[in-house]
RNA sequence: GCGCCCGUAGCUCAGCCGGUAGAGCGGCGGCCUUUUAAGCCGUGGGUCGCAGGUUCGAUCCCUGCCGGGCGCACCA
């Protein structure tokens, strides 16, 4: 029995082919060459090639037809005539459909229109579609269709696959950038016995045969920082964490962080170092520092602009950010809640509700209260805050960064007051071997953190995180 | 989680103040050796997201549910 998953008329005409002895699903394909290179023979005359594409269009004429193939590379236009290919051939062409991979060989040339055209003394079926395309015109324009069926919009629609593609050059060009600087590329694990490193519900997972509950990674701070307890000085990771929180714009419960560490470095070496790897980055991806992005132009050329916390908290809330009163009374007026809460958090509530999305940057914000920074150091000359900065661009937040904090007992005293603290969004247990390696001592360090997503947003320049996420969680189909 | 909006053929979309549903593309059959969303002739295709309710009668109005979008909340 078949599946009702395929298309009827396709699999009839999948049997057709199968009883004229056609292979609808051969293993082996002519070595094609790309159909840009293909297409530059067009001028150079009677050169022939091989190609292999997605059939996108079907001109028929009786005994001639124009396809269109389409591959990574490009689109080309196929002329089958009977009287070339031959009745074997001509047979197979006839049970073609859209959709359909195929391989012709011929001469590339023009069409008396001038249009670049294979004329195919050769054509083979080398996938047979079992399901039709989009409608050739419009595509797939469901948004929820685009990102179900991605494998189809990433060939039927427009620019799609051009997004992951700068988003593959994005994170080449930061891995080239680190490696550049003599930072080695790690990876830790992603289940952890207690989500630290940042602030976040977890998602709970079990291991059979150790019988342990795990979480899955909020962050990837604490085991990099074990690697500089380590010896290894500069390190970075590229890789995917797990918040169990909602979604929206800017968020997808799994997505890619960079983390970086650098030993002897403080938050201002980091600062340059942002700056010249995003303007590497967004020449990585477009050629230019001038990133476009939902209609305004950022300059990713350095050096950002820097502003501190309390300066912007000051201008855009018009609080001051040791003003408790202020703070709380202002926090009112806003909506939001105050009652009960550290007057850290209510600025830092005041901060991303009225700053945050005013900053289109690319702006450091620099200098966050220490209270609210559990894993970074003081600043020595003012200890009511902390060498941390995060970059906005466009209101979001991109990076985050610090001056690490590497005193074993402060950091201790700071986790075990955020357990005893029971914030759903702490973590439940003090990380004791984190403490540990502190112990053993951790060299001062800066530290980063960026949201490859978001950055892949700017440099795409795509509204959404689910455009640059190829597969972003949604909720099973049927009910 | 809350609010607003959306769900009609494989796809893109119409469907008026409630009277049992249409187009284009695609499909199927036919014609055609130079097209560019090819054209022409013919033709099949629907649980109007699901379940209730109101009504003589529901794609249309109401309620609930499912899925999605946007916004809010959440997201140091």
């Amino acid at each position: 029995m078949t599946s009702e998953l395929f298309d009827p008329d396709r699999l009839r005409t999948l049997e057709r082919l199968r009883s004229e002895g056609v292979d609808p699903y051969p293993a082996r394909s002519p070595s094609p060459s790309p159909i840009a290179s293909a297409r530059d023979l067009a001028e150079k005359g009677e050169a022939e090639a091989t190609v292999a594409g997605r059939i996108l269009a079907h001109r028929p004429f009786g005994k001639l037809a124009f396809l269109v193939l389409q591959d990574r590379t490009g689109r080309i236009q196929v002329a089958v005539r009977k009287g070339e290919v031959g009745e074997r051939a001509w047979a197979v062409y006839g049970r073609l459909d859209l959709g359909d991979l195929l391989a012709a060989k011929g001469k590339v040339g023009r069409t008396k229109t001038g249009e670049v055209t294979l004329f195919a003394t050769e054509v083979v079926l080398l996938a047979k579609a079992l399901l039709p395309p989009p409608e050739k015109w419009h595509g797939l324009a469901d948004v929820e269709l685009r990102t179900r069926l991605r494998y189809v919009d990433l060939w039927a629609s427009e620019g799609v696959r051009e997004v992951f593609e700068k988003r593959a050059r994005l994170v080449r060009a930061i891995r080239a950038f680190l490696d550049g600087r003599g930072y080695v590329e790690v990876e830790t694990p992603t289940f952890h016995p207690i989500a630290g490193g940042a602030s976040a519900r977890p998602f709970t997972t079990h291991h059979n045969t150790l019988d342990l509950d795990l979480y899955l990674r909020i962050a990837l701070e604490l085991p990099l920082k074990k690697l500089l307890v380590g010896g290894l000085e500069r390190v970075y990771e590229i890789g995917r964490v797990f918040r169990n929180e909602g979604i929206s714009r800017k968020h997808n419960p799994e997505f890619t962080m960079l983390e970086s560490y650098e030993a002897y470095a403080d938050y201002e070496g980091i600062a340059r170092l942002v700056e010249e790897m995003f303007a590497e980055a967004a020449r990585a991806v477009s050629g230019t520092t001038e990133v476009p992005f939902r209609g305004r132009t950022y300059a990713f050329a350095p050096p950002f602009r820097r502003a501190r916390y309390a300066d912007l908290l000051r201008e855009h809330a018009g609080v001051d950010l040791f003003d408790e009163g202020a703070l709380r009374a202002r926090a009112r007026t806003a909506g939001l809640p105050e009652a009960g809460r550290p007057a850290a958090v209510v600025a830092n509530d005041l901060f991303e509700a009225l700053v945050e999305e005013r900053l289109e940057g690319p702006v450091f914000v620099l200098d966050y209260p220490a209270e609210i920074c559990p894993l970074a150091k003081r600043k020595p000359a003012d200890p009511r805050f902390a060498e941390r900065f995060e970059l906005f661009v466009a209101g979001m937040e991109l990076a985050n960064a610090f001056t690490e904090l590497n005193d074993p007992v402060l950091q201790e005293e700071i986790l075990r007051g955020q357990v005893a603290s029971r914030d759903e969004e702490a973590p439940r247990a003090v990380d004791t071997d984190f403490l540990r390696a502190l112990a053993y001592g951790m060299p001062p360090a800066g530290g980063l953190g960026v949201g490859i997503d978001r950055l892949a947003m700017l440099l795409a320049d795509a509204p959404t995180i689910r455009d640059v996420i190829l597969f972003p969680l949604m909720r099973p189909e049927r009910g």
